[in-house]
DNA sequence: GCAAAAGTGTTAGGACTACACCCATGG
DNA sequence: CCATGGGTGTAGTCCTAACACTTTTGC
């Protein structure tokens, strides 16, 4: 290890992961009780120690695995925290990844069992530390990703509804999408595929499913709904 | 410190600076000779080591400013790297940030000192490790930025012409923007003040010069130019 | 007057919004 | 047959790309 001979500062390495998830039409976020001091107790984001040898990004799946159970979690880098003085316990830096989440009721017993809870967006409570400025930096980057590209393949069910994605959609950008709009600009995309069936819970008529096709490049260059950017800021 | 009872691992910790001027209608990046092991003589980014109790935000300010002599250097974070064989030296995490800088004699006086090169965006040279991502990613970055406010502010003289602005867009997006179109969408935003004098250099008629307006929020929310997504990706 | 950049005007096409309007079917 | 969400059609508006055109002035 060359650079050990100017014996050169080192810092405690964390990741802290916001997870989101979609149930019942909402857009959730998980936390958990902290169970080191200091502010042990409160409710945080998910974080952990990244160990020797191990990168961030691997550090981040690792810590999703232990308390979820999931592996191969989709998840992207949002932004490093490096003030000195941001925990109380130490000068800590941590890297922020989001994560997406397909709830079910496997995930809710691991979930439950380790004191982790659902939240919805509208109804987040109070964080330790700068977490809550960790998830408006998720938040934006989620939104400018669903701005992209046709988000939702890691959130939603294999096949759902159009009308499923609207409400997604509805949810991360908190407004109302027209319905006929909506659908006539997403399938204009064309990376869904309609199957056969169709979902009868919902309407008399019943509306088709869809699912999103594989190996489709899903990222485009250009806002998919001007009204969400409006919305987003 | 609380956390020390647990004798958790600590890391290497540097930030990493991707240098962005703008000199005779050309977009540059400044590389530097690297001064250490392993890879010395070898061109690189700009780094150095984050110190105890320091941010990572400030010690690239910081490098910045020994190096350039430049103060107050406008810059936003891009990424980090923590993979941990991503530096032969040791395990290294590095968080990289970009800056923008107007180039001037004085810089470049002490950027030769310093041995220290600029190289315009189509002759880089090879890099260390994975410095040649590290670009990519920054690039990304203004190119995205760009798209989304006017952009030039930090790049430009206090004073230039729409057609300064001009070329400053084709070098970022490597195409060639309309001058009608360019110059109607541009003024249109409302965030230009134009100015009594005019540039002669490059025209019989003049050239109006302009000025970014003070306290002008310069975010927008939609793509500036449909044609620059277009390049971009 | 000519060249060359600065700057303005025009037109065709594309995309988005708002909203009217069918469709299918379980009750 | 009716209520309800699913799904389609359309008119008006806004934005943009392309490019023709006018302006200015040193030579």
């Amino acid at each position: 290890m060359l650079y050990n001979e100017y014996e050169e500062y080192k810092r405690l390495f964390s990741v802290d992961c916001t997870i989101f998830g979609y149930e019942e039409d909402k857009l959730k976020l998980l936390f958990f009780k902290r169970r080191i001091e200091p502010c042990k107790g409160k409710w945080s984001l998910l974080g952990g120690w990244v160990r020797k040898n191990e990168a961030s990004e691997d550090a981040a799946q690792r810590v999703l695995l232990d308390l979820t159970g999931l592996d191969n979690v989709f998840q992207e880098q949002v932004y490093t925290f490096s003030k000195p003085d941001r925990d109380p316990g130490g000068e800590v830096l941590t890297v922020e990844y989001y994560a997406l989440i397909k709830i079910d009721n496997r995930i809710n017993e691991i979930v439950e069992k380790n004191g982790a809870s659902w939240f919805e967006l509208n109804q987040l409570p109070e964080l330790i530390f700068d977490h809550n400025e960790l998830i408006e930096r998720a938040l934006d980057k989620i939104r400018k990703k669903a701005n992209n590209e046709l988000f939702g393949k890691h959130l939603l069910p294999e096949k759902f509804t159009i009308t499923n994605l609207r409400q997604l959609y509805n949810e991360i950008f908190q407004t109302r999408f027209d319905p006929g709009n909506f659908r006539k600009k997403v399938l204009s995309l064309g990376v869904l595929e309609k199957l056969d069936e169709k979902d009868m819970s919902e309407s008399r008529k019943g509306a088709f499913y869809y699912r999103f096709k594989e190996n489709k490049e899903l990222t485009y260059t250009m806002p998919i709904f001007k009204r969400a950017i409006n919305i987003n800021n």
